[in-house]
DNA sequence: GCCAACGTTGGC
DNA sequence: GCCAACGTTGGC
């Protein structure tokens, strides 16, 4: 199983509505980036990501699961975009803020810090065992 | 709200 | 195919 990391601004798309969307998920629509889209075409079901929230927050608050695998963007007709569909798993006990992951050496290469832009990264097994541990979380 | 970083666009 | 201009992202 893969893991990734999906961002969002709270005020736009935030975990509770994530999690009001329950079992049936949502599509990550609106990615008009290649390399997000591309880890997005990566995703297979059953594989996890943590949910960032961008901008305000500044702080990884919750796990997903993929439930859809990638499918066109029903946000646009161009072709070139596609998107899977997440839903909430369960929250992170404690949240974990960007400043804790930049403050740990063994979170140096993550995507998080090394790419900030990239809206969809994935993560590496070791990152998401440190991550869940420092969160309280089980992985 | 600012602005640096970065991706995309389009003229040549 | 280069690269300047432009738009967007996201931490601060």
């Amino acid at each position: 199983m893969a893991y990734w990391l999906f961002k969002s601004e709270p005020d736009v798309w935030g975990w509770d509505k994530q999690v009001a969307k329950g079992a049936a998920g949502e599509e990550w629509d609106g990615v008009r980036n290649y390399q997000a889209r591309n880890n997005m075409r990566a995703m297979k079901l059953g594989d996890q990501g943590f949910f960032y929230h961008s901008r305000q927050g500044l702080e990884i608050v919750g796990i997903v699961e993929i439930c859809a695998e990638a499918h066109p963007d029903s946000t646009t007709d161009d072709p070139r975009w596609d998107c899977v569909d997440i839903k909430a798993l369960r929250p992170m006990i404690k949240p974990v803020s960007l400043a804790q992951i930049k403050a740990e050496p063994r979170l140096a290469e993550m995507s998080l810090v090394k790419s900030m832009r990239l809206s969809v990264q994935p993560v590496t097994d070791e990152e998401w065992t440190i991550v869940c541990a420092m969160g309280d979380t089980a992985p």
